[in-house]
DNA sequence: GATGAATGAGGTTTCATTCAT
DNA sequence: TATGAATGAAACCTCATTCAT
């Protein structure tokens, strides 16, 4: 695992006294751990072999698993808020604003599979960790505005059906994406396959983008 | 502090020595569990508290936490498939057949809420438990079957358009449903609204099988 | 420490599974501990170790380390109320009952030195511990009914002062004895001598009795 | 995120480079934290905390937490001495000299608490730090000198009873003080009142002085 | 079939202390 | 003189599991 070109002792210890660096790895290490083994399943201890430095350190940043796992979800909602704005539909017709944005929601969880394995643990919880984040309860979430801009505009130009509602097509967009990877376990089992692999993931891409499309169309 | 008269063993409980009913209530028990808190969260004290048995003889019929969460897989797999099967399209039109199971779909979901928590979690630790389970790897679901039978039979009537294929809309039609409820907490904070009582139910029902129909029609 | 007769090797895991002995065997241990370090420097593993038994097992009997020391509280409240209860003067002249009062008040410190040490802790704690628990709360004084009956007495018979209250007395005569026990590490720098042994306890006894009589003599 | 431009050493904060001020802020902010919690509860970082400065500046003056405490425990004792020798019974009769001394005494307790404090809580350790000062082993107690003066004053002048030594005494007039204030809290429980108001606290200083002059007279 | 007693491994957290600047 | 970053040992506590009846 270690790194076989090595040839002289590097010192274990040359992590520069850099706090914010330090705390953004250890962010970066939980990241992965939460999204790995959900809440209960992490470990601190893990987290903090990870990301090379001592248990304490770690609660001297984050002060309890719980803490550090809404600096996690918080986080990770940062990461899904700008990901979600830089969707960018301006000067496409709608069908093609439409399929960009149905493509760029999914390739979001297949570039950030954290997301779904922390979604999943938090949904688990009931939301309980969320609801202590005022930060979090205050995002509000920029693909929503894209749709809805995107809907009214197809509907202006009359090439969409005029009652899809903004919101339900967010769920039904994020659910047939999310629901792929978050399952990929219990759905390879049912369906005899891997789902996890590039031509699996392109495959279902084009398949959300033919169902939101062929739903919309007139 | 015994007491040392007892010539005649009184039965100090109502419940009555059937094995195979206190084996039936210590699963139906641990399903709640698993489905509530996920396999890391659940706790083999509460199962067995709520079961009203000692915790040993949980062990002795299920033999660790793990294949007790097997057993509990294999509980809900199963029910999954009865009801998967008891969706009855025979004799109906390709478009009213594809309603019904849209509508079926959901429903399982929002009959058995546990089926939810339990994926969910198995899919955290990424179907782990039920890779060791022959039973669960050679159950073929049904409702895969009902999918190609009325897709099939609406292209031949000339009604639904002919690339959609069975797998691709099993996992659309799934996941649309499965992702309301799956993550009716995360989503709660990002739509500001509660997902989770009847109305929203509903609500979605109907916007999944015009999705679904609205994709599907020529 | 160990028996030096043993010439077999007795079984280490002789302790009959008697759940009562048990948890009396934790609390006695318990008692000892918290009463040499106090609260803060008690250690859990200590008392289990002297106990004999597992962590685990301290913990399902008393489930916290507070709860624990609540229970030694409890305790020793009712050794010592026992005690007081047990200081018999009936039949005696009010000098003599009194004499035998100061002295027993004495000698329940000196036979239970462990009340000093709890009870040192507890105050350190500012009474934190003992005011969640409506047991100690409830618990009446039996030694100042006893102190008021005797003071009654002899200012009935002419033999004591007049103006001597109840509860300054319980005071007072507790704090001359208990201060000699709960600082005999301060005082022996002070005084340059040890205050431990019998003899010095002895002269102590006698001095107080000679203070409190000579106090209420007319 | 540092400030590239700072070529002046701008003073952050107000408090001056003064070692000994410094220094002598956290020995007060050690005094209360050690007399409010004990050896044991008490928290380094607490100390610091109040006293405004850094974790290793302490390190850096006390070496540790046990010298802290000891340089602590000589503070207090210097504090005990010189109270003790400003006790000025000079040109008094013998009933009003030790009248002013018992009063004293006690008084001294109640204007210092955090002597209590940690008295209380070296005894729970068995007097292991103040067995490491030398200072404090040489520290000869003015009071005992005084106790001693005014006894055979009384004596000689035909006041006071003749069997009364100087360290009984000692004990005694101390240990009716402490009592009260140091088992305020188990106290309160016992006669439940309250026993820290200056109400109480003065009319415990008449009884200790009636006792000890009732007790002393012929 | 059923129970209560007991355990061991491991988890989170705390805290005095040292390192590096 | 003063600070912020980092550590290691140990504390409390939990929980799946086994033992003995």
């Amino acid at each position: 695992m270690k790194s076989t070109l090595a040839t002289v002792d590097k010192p274990r210890k040359a992590r520069p006294r850099d706090s914010a660096a330090t705390k953004a790895k250890i962010l970066e290490c939980a990241v992965g751990e939460f999204a790995e083994r959900g809440y209960d399943g992490a470990r601190i201890e893990r987290i903090v072999d990870a990301a090379g430095v001592n248990v304490s350190l770690a609660y001297q940043y984050f002060g309890s698993k719980e803490q550090m796992f809404l600096a996690v979800m918080e986080h990770i909602y940062g990461v899904m808020r700008t990901n979600h704005r830089d969707i960018e539909v301006r000067g496409l017709d709608p069908v093609a604003a439409m399929e960009r944005l149905v493509r760029n929601t999914f390739r979001i969880f297949v570039k950030h599979p954290e997301i779904i394995g922390l979604l999943n643990s938090e949904n688990v919880h009931r939301g309980k960790h969320i609801a202590k984040s005022p930060y979090i309860q205050s995002l509000y979430n920029p693909l929503l505005d894209t749709i809805g801009a995107v809907l009214r505009s197809g509907v202006d130009k009359g090439v969409f059906r005029t009652d899809c509602d903004a919101q339900d097509l967010f769920i039904s967009l994020n659910g047939m994406g999310y629901f792929l990877l978050s399952n990929q376990y219990t759905l390879s089992v049912i369906l005899g396959r891997n789902l996890s692999n590039a031509k699996a993931l392109k495959r279902h891409e084009e398949h959300i983008v033919a169902v939101v499309l062929g739903y919309l169309r007139r």
